[in-house]
RNA sequence: GCGGCUGUGGCGGAACUGGCAGACGCACCAGACUCAAAAUCUGGCGGUAGUGAUACCGUGUGGGUUCGAGUCCCACCAGCCGCACCA
């Protein structure tokens, strides 16, 4: 055995053993783990130390259950359609393919380099046409399930992108990959009707072992609200305008409707004096882009001349039109209670509307309101409804109003459709042929996939057209249907297509027959760990459960939730900023791994602080990992050869350092993990010395304990340790509790709550015997005091309590 | 604006159900080895006062509960994240 820890060679040598037997082989007996990251973009910038930070975290998790015996399916591939390959291959002209086969080539050969123990027999590629065969034949399900359809409307348009976004891709107004701000553009697009599935995806959120703020936000998403459409009869008209609201309650505090500048039928509603301001003001707001009307904030609006009548009370209720009542959630109309709605006060302040209290305070006077009260309370100024309790009234109105005829209870929900096609070339064709005939037909399954045709220009469009509509040949084709002239649907799928269903083609990657067996995905499926950061939140992991709940209907997946716990691992910055290419602060692993080796780098990654939380790079804490591994490395070679019998502390050190990875390890708290693994080992050590020796069980369990993290060294020790087979082959060590016993322990003593000193006793000591024990120890301190009161708290604390 | 999370040395961060704050590491300082440096090893390292044992202060701020609070409760401040007029 070498003196020094030669890594280089180490590694080396038993990344080329492994690859030739793999420590993770089939076994169908093993209990089985699936522990997946969420596969990479392949980019040309490659994989900086962030993108480690989680694949050595699932790796280690990984090992870590081959170790306690399971059977584990760790595997990664590509999310390759997308558009930096295809804005790469407009600029050097080059087919989005090459550059992304170069790509996966080098970032390939990057995570060969953490060793991680993925089964590229598993690998996926999204652009691989017997891959996106099946995202296709997944959207032929969707059309024939009535879950895909057309539909020509406003929608969220990236001008730089050149592109519709989802909602879930314009938050905020701006492009979620490009920052630009979206403006609107009227289009015919594919929308998945993923509102159909909202409340089974809020719901079955409560069996997920997911992050509470990711759950959160999903909910938050999906915004679901509980409340009634109250239909308001027209003036002097059979018209009836329905409003949605969740404060049923002080229906009768509306003193005026606001419609949204897109409502459909304000032109009949507006009087012939009020036209030409009504018009002005429906244009000007179409003319907003979202971030406009976000950010400003200022309540505008203009009166349509037109009233309509207050069901519970006959009041007349005057008609307006303002862009802060939104066109396409609830009605498009609402009822306004100035006094117990913000938005709706401030409005009435500014258009001098009457502001009528429906609701008191408990316990309070009524008295002129300054701002809107939206609190509870009792209803006040509502005839019947006097005295009942607001926010209980607000569950018992919606019938109450139903019974009448007036309106019905409804619920409503923030999340909207799924705009689903792109006018980009670089993604899944939609598997659609228009025919004049028979509409939209979906392409035959037996005739999937249905192929990315090769184009002269990739570029996207001014006008919302794909590139694809510009290749004759491959647009004209027949209808499945009736065989006439038809043509192909240009646009293509987002890249979220392919990654919404990944993790169920790796366990049966190469079947041909259908996505996956159901055999295999019984199997392996759910996901036991999901790793990757927390950007999808929403995105990503919402459209996921999506697919999966319409595939469990189509009787394709036997789970409804793919994901079972899902762990986010924090952002790494550098100086402060997340890492890009273009602010030119990446941080590349080939060097540190060059200069410290592949096991110091990734538990480095793990040491830098706890893993859920962002942090920032500074290269120069590397050294203490790497000290770390060479006074593993010492300690063995010191003390391998001359074994000495176990002693009593040293087993006591020993299975406390069982103990407590193993509990960090089910935690998840990496970071103190490799501290619980420095600290033991320096007391491993200083016992050695005091004693001249350790015993070899004390140095094996170091060694596998050790070997998810640094598997390298490990199995290099563990070899030395003169055994012929993989450390991986090794049982995960268990703690012997009854080595944890110990004979006495240290106190502290306090005096009126102060440490004060501390005391040897024997483990659970008589208490009357400590107390003679602390009061002796603290005589000088308590001398001219008397003892009031002792507090005495078993094998832990003194605390006498002096006057 | 609403909601969530987080505030501990020069830095990253520990502290299980309230019980010796600052584990572990980085940086730094001193010493050993060396002609010298690097590497390595040993020791020190929250603040203030004192030669000293020691004393007092100290986990964002202010209150409270408790024998005892980084940890629990109330109010506030700061930072980060999410949502963005969803009626």
């Amino acid at each position: 055995m070498n003196a020094r820890y030669e890594f280089n060679e180490i590694e080396k040598k038993w990344r080329a053993e492994w690859e030739k037997n793999p420590i993770n082989k089939e076994d169908d007996v093993k209990p089985r783990f699936y522990c997946l990251d969420m596969f990479p973009y392949p980019s040309g910038t490659g994989l900086h130390v962030g993108h480690w930070r989680g694949y050595v975290l699932s790796d280690v998790v990984s090992r870590y259950k081959v170790l306690q015996g399971y059977q584990v399916l760790h595997p990664m591939g590509w999310d390759a359609f997308g558009l930096p390959a295809e804005n790469f291959a407009i600029k050097n002209n080059i087919h989005p393919s090459i550059a992304t086969a170069n790509n996966i080539a080098n970032v390939k050969r990057q995570l060969h380099e953490i060793s991680a123990i993925y089964d590229w027999d598993k690998e996926v590629n999204t652009t691989d046409p017997s891959y996106y065969k099946w995202t296709q034949w997944i959207f032929v399900q969707m059309f024939k399930m009535g879950l895909a359809y057309e539909k020509e409307m406003p929608l969220n348009w990236c001008p730089s992108c050149k592109c519709v976004l989802a909602n879930e891709e314009a938050t905020s107004g701006v492009c979620e990959r490009c920052g630009s701000v979206v403006t609107k553009k009227n289009l015919r697009q594919w929308m998945l009707k993923i509102t159909a599935y909202a409340d089974r995806l809020l719901e079955d959120l409560k069996t997920l072992d997911w992050p509470e703020k990711v759950k959160k936000m999903q909910s938050d998403w999906i915004g679901k609200s509980y409340g009634a459409e109250v239909s308001f009869q027209v003036e002097n008209s059979d018209k009836e305008i329905v409003v949605y609201t969740t404060r049923p309650d002080t229906l009768h505090g509306a003193t005026f409707m606001v419609l949204a500048p897109e409502y459909k039928d304000i032109p009949e509603l507006t009087t012939p004096e009020q036209k030409e301001a009504v018009e002005k003001y429906c244009y000007e707001a179409s003319t907003k882009s979202s971030v406009d009307r976000m950010t400003n904030k200022e309540k505008t609006g203009v009166f349509t001349g037109s009233y309509c009548i207050n069901p519970v009370n006959g009041n007349r209720v005057p008609i307006w039109v303002a862009d802060y009542v939104l066109a396409d959630y609830g009605t498009g109309a609402i009822m306004c209670v100035p006094a117990h709605d913000e938005r709706d006060f401030e409005f009435a302040k500014k258009f001098d509307l009457p502001i009528v209290q429906v609701i008191r305070p408990e316990g309070e006077e009524e008295k002129e309101l300054t701002e809107a009260y939206v609190g509870d309370g009792i209803i006040v100024n509502s005839g019947d409804w006097n005295g009942m309790k607001a926010f209980e009234a607000k569950k018992s109105i919606p019938d109450l109003l139903e019974s009448k005829g007036l309106g019905k209870k409804t619920v409503n929900y923030k999340l909207r459709d799924w705009v689903f096609s792109r006018q980009r070339y670089w993604g899944e064709p939609i598997p659609i042929v228009h025919c004049e005939h028979c509409g939209a037909v979906p392409v035959p399954e037996d005739q999937l996939p249905v192929l990315l045709p090769e184009v002269e220009s990739y570029k996207p469009t001014e006008t919302g057209e794909s590139p694809l509509a510009h290749i004759e040949e491959w647009v004209n084709t027949t209808c499945p249907k009736c065989g006439r002239p038809a043509k192909r649907e240009t646009n293509t799928m987002p890249q979220w297509a392919g990654s919404s269903w990944y993790f169920l083609r790796y366990v049966d990657n190469h079947n041909d027959k259908e996505l996956a067996s159901m055999e295999a995905l019984k199997k392996w499926m759910p996901v036991d760990l999901y790793v990757g950061g927390i950007e999808h939140a929403v995105l990503h992991l919402l459209y996921a459960r999506f697919y999966t709940k319409v595939l469990y209907d189509c009787g394709v997946v036997p789970f409804e939730e793919p994901f079972h716990k899902l762990f986010n691992q924090g952002m790494i910055t550098k100086n402060g900023a997340k890492m890009s290419k273009s602010v030119g602060n990446v941080v590349s692993p080939d060097d540190l791994v060059a200069k410290y080796g592949c096991d110091s780098l990734r538990m480095y990654e793990l040491f830098v602080g706890p893993p859920e939380i962002d942090c920032d790079w500074d290269d120069s804490g590397i050294d203490g990992v790497y000290r770390y591994l060479n006074k593993v490395w010492k300690l063995v070679y010191a003390y391998k050869d001359a074994p000495v019998a176990p002693t009593k502390d040293m087993e006591y050190v020993r299975n406390i350092l069982i103990r407590d990875i193993t509990n960090r390890m089910e935690a998840l708290t990496m970071n103190t993990v490799v501290s619980g693994f420095m600290e033991y080992t320096n007391r491993i050590i200083d016992l050695a010395k005091a004693q001249n020796g350790v015993d070899t069980e004390t140095l094996e369990t170091l060694i596998i304990l050790l070997a998810p993290f640094a598997p390298h060294l490990s199995e290099e020790l563990w070899h030395e340790m003169g055994h012929e087979t993989s450390v991986f082959a090794e049982k995960w060590p268990v703690a012997d509790e009854s080595k944890l016993v110990l004979d006495s322990v240290e106190i502290a003593l306090q005096v009126n709550g102060k440490f004060r000193g501390t005391l040897e006793i024997a483990i659970n000591e008589e208490k009357e015997k400590v107390l003679a024990a602390a009061k002796e120890t603290l005589a000088a301190k308590i001398a001219d005091k008397t003892v009031v009161k002792e507090i005495y708290v078993p094998n832990k604390i003194v605390n006498l309590i002096v006057k």
